[in-house]
DNA sequence: TATAAATTCTACTCTTGAGTCAAATTTATT
DNA sequence: AATAAATTTGACTCAAGAGTAGAATTTATA
């Protein structure tokens, strides 16, 4: 009996996560570009080389990759939002950080931001939501932060929020990992913007 | 035989046609809210206090009534494009009122920006992402003049569009009509952030 | 090589919801 | 009131796609 350390990438248990990993990841971005319902399991396991049944080896529904495809979403930007500010960093610069790590986030790794909370029901619609909430307490948390550091205008926090989350959420849905604009460019503008606006000058 | 103007309210042709337009104003608020593929026909009915089969002496398809909701929408976008800049008005100035325009019609009117283009199929599909199209074109060429004339900061038009109507699609996600936020308000905010992103002062 | 466990497949079932049809009802016209 | 046109309905059909069962196959271990 051989004694395999239990994060070996020849554990079973291991493989297994990572194929349902994989499955999860394939599909989310399959959700992403064509829609939750636009994708059948079907498509999902041909993705893959795999059989509809085998999918059911690794979840137990659709709605199950759906709900995990958030968390990995979520997760991810947990991680994101523990970075901590510099010393004597603003709030807007802090923000700006956070912003530009969401933005890499959405462009460089496969991971998307779904919008079909709807689809999910009772619990895991009420977890998705709760984490969504959360993350974005936290970035409102960051505005009001930067509204008494004076760095960030006054005006109500969440619609600050609401203005750029939005415009993250939206690239979601016209990003093409193989189209001309780069994931960097994108930050760049997107910080930038954050930033100033677009106006030139204060006017 | 009573002749009777061909727009009167008595006229049934007219009749039809508002008719028409309630079935595809409520269900187009049903789909924002919950989705396309999570709102059935019966449900559509029901909130009409009709029958699913009487939907269709209406309508032909589900998916004629998204196609639609999506030209009621563009139609509304297009005729405040219609709008022409003020005398010696620079173009950041001009696009914010445009901008204004479009939250005050997501947020006043029942219109609303549907994102499930995915769902509809061929000429439907290809004629709504061209009207889209279209639009982002129209917007991008506001920004593009006003690089030109100095009122708006360089960098690549597209992005800064990404950017603020990616904002405007977000709106629509979790904008109420029954909550505390009050459109106009919104439309000030985000106006204001539109031009000045949420920098305190230029750094 | 034999055995057991893990993985994947073929061939189903079952549910949901879109769409239809002919009959019933309502509204307008003579 | 009688007739015709417009509108709505109850009771279906039908397809798509999620999910399942048990057999077959592959991989690891003795």
């Amino acid at each position: 009996m051989k004694a395999i350390s239990s994060n070996s990438p020849f554990n079973r248990d291991v493989q297994f996560a990572a194929k349902k990993q994989a499955v999860i990841l394939s599909a989310a971005s399959a959700f992403r570009r064509k829609g939750y319902h636009n994708t059948s399991m079907v498509e999902i396991a041909r993705r893959l080389d795999l059989t509809k049944a085998a999918l059911y080896y690794y979840v137990k529904s659709k709605e199950e990759i759906l709900f995990e495809s958030h968390l990995i979403t979520y997760a991810a930007m947990d991680d994101i939002l523990k970075l901590k500010p510099a010393q004597n960093q603003n709030s807007l610069n802090y923000l700006e950080v956070i912003f530009r790590q969401f933005v890499n986030l959405l462009t460089q790794s496969g991971v998307s931001l779904l919008t079909d909370v709807n689809s999910l029901k009772g619990e895991w619609r009420d977890e998705v939501l709760a984490r969504r909430n959360k993350i974005e307490k936290r970035v409102t948390r960051i505005v009001k932060d930067g509204q008494a550091d004076g760095s960030i205008r006054a005006g109500d926090p969440r619609l600050h929020v609401f203005f750029f989350m939005g415009a993250l959420n939206w690239l979601n849905a016209w990003f093409d990992p193989e189209g001309r604009l780069e994931g960097q460019n994108i930050a760049d503008h997107f910080a930038h913007q954050l930033r100033h606006g677009i106006a030139e000058k204060e006017i």
